[in-house]
Order: structure tokens, then C-alpha cells, then sequence
DNA sequence: TCATGAAAGTTTAGGTCTAAACTAAAGACA
DNA sequence: TGTCTTTAGTTTAGACCTAAACTTTCATGA
């Protein structure tokens, strides 16, 4: 069953990812919102949250965690808060991301670049089907 | 980023999963202990761990509670635990296993069988490459 | 206007997972 | 035999994640 693959091969590379990012002492989701922030300042906690694919009731956790390391700052409006980068965060960022692209790269390099591409492809297609 | 979609995909379908199992009151770890041990019996948890890419210490735990609801028993040989499924456990796997199959097989079906069979050997080539 | 309800965020209980420290049982070898 | 190391399992602290209950704030329409 494919299933069992993609579960092994998702498995593995987030191992490696947490092992990588344990340098900056980022966890994998603490990287998620910082990306994700890093990427559109500005966000609510709740457009974090879905475009992670989890509750905003983790985000909320996750986000404590991050604040009180200075890399993000939630600023209220009205009901919701909006997200943005400190200048520490900021510069995590800058440094993390290029690192974490270069590892996933690496660990896809078993692959040719048509097959990644075909692979990207087939996910595509499957994650589009599951709404 | 190829990885990215696999996230997603991955995210969709365990939750998916989680859902369905919950039913009958399993978690997606334990369905994979469940799984594991109903396939081969008598494994080490050790073995178990190993299989699963997950540490002993999460294996222990993940045990205690189904030996608690009486899935599973272990039955100690010397320094080992040997792993049996109990007649209720049993029951469960049973029932559990075509059903969770019938729905990976649902959630995939958006490809058709040849593209899972290209889907399926690129993740062989990179889990291969993974170690 | 104001009451109702929906949406954003927070909190909590409970299961998952890891890393690391710990215990106990084998095995190995001088 | 006696020590030394390895291996299996357990425990613990800490982060993650969800579901569900809760609070606050906004929006809507009678």
C-alpha cells in the first residue's frame, strides 16, 4: 500500500527536520508559524491555523511558546491579533529558511528532477481530491 | 516544494484516519501497534519500535493504555516483552483492519492505478535513499 | 436599540512523541 | 567466577496536538 510509504517517508524526513532545527531551537512546529508568518506578516492566529492544517487552539500554544522567546508579537485588533516577526525573529528567519530548503532538497535528491516533479504531480492531484 | 504537498497529504489522511478510528475508541497509534502486533505476534517491543520509527519509550506508554483496555498483552521473557494480541484485541484487529484498508483505499482513489503504482515506486526510491 | 448568534482567541484534559536518565537482565571475557 | 558492557524496558519532563468548553468581540436583524 502507498500509504505505508508516504507515511515511512514523511516519518523520516521530519526526523531529520527536527534534528536540524534543534540547532536554532525551533521545534517543527514553531518553524510551521514562523514560516508561515515570515512569509505574509499580518496573519491571525486563526488564518495560521488553517493554513497549517491544525486548530487555532495549537496555534495559541505553539504562538505562548514563540512570544516568549521574542520571535513573534501578536498585535490585538479587535477580536482577532495579528501576527508579525520581531527583529529576532526576523533574523532566525532569514537564516533558518534557506537551511531548511537546502536540507529538504537534499533529502529529495535521490529523485531526478522529473521525478520530483512527476511526484509533486501525483500529490497534487491527491491532495487536491481530499479537499 | 514537492515536501510541502506531501505534508499536506500526509496531515489530510492521518486525520481522516484518526476520525475513522476513533469508533472504536483507537488512536492512530495505537491502530499501529494493533496492526503490528495482530501481524506477526510474539514481537519485542523493541521490534515494534522499530518498525514503526518510533522510540520504545513511546511504544511503552502507547502499550500501557491498550494493555489497560485489555487489547494486548505482554508476556515477559527474559529481559524481553513478548507482544500477544488478547481474544478482545483480536476482535478489534479483526474488524478494524479491512475497514481502515477500505478507506486508505477510498482516500486514494482520486489516482488511478497506475498513478498509485508510480506514486507508490517513487516513495520506494526515496525511502530507499533515506536509510 | 438590543438580543442573538457567529467568530477569534484561550484554556484544559488527555493522548502522542522524543530525549535522556534510570533499572534490570544478558552476554563476554579476563 | 566476577566485572564490564550492551540491550530491553520503564520513567519523566517537555513540547505537540486535538476536542471541547469557555470568553470576548463583532455582526445582524427584529
Amino acid at each position: 500500500m502507498g500509504w505505508l510509504r508516504l507515511m515511512r517517508v514523511y516519518q523520516k524526513v521530519d526526523r531529520a527536520t527536527a534534528e536540524h532545527l534543534r540547532r536554532w531551537g525551533l521545534s517543527v512546529a514553531q518553524f510551521g508559524v514562523l514560516a508561515r508568518v515570515g512569509a505574509s506578516e499580518g496573519m491571525t492566529q486563526q488564518q495560521v491555523a488553517d493554513s497549517l492544517l491544525v486548530t487555532k487552539g495549537n496555534v495559541c500554544q505553539v504562538l505562548d511558546r514563540m512570544e516568549g522567546r521574542g520571535w513573534i508579537s501578536r498585535r490585538p485588533e479587535g477580536r482577532t491579533n495579528r501576527l508579525f516577526l520581531t527583529s529576532g525573529g526576523r533574523r532566525v528567519f532569514d537564516e533558518v529558511l534557506p537551511s531548511q530548503e537546502a536540507l529538504i532538497s537534499e533529502r529529495f535528491s535521490a529523485l531526478s528532477k522529473g521525478e520530483q516533479e512527476q511526484l509533486r504531480a501525483l500529490l497534487q492531484m491527491l491532495d487536491r481530491s481530499l479537499g
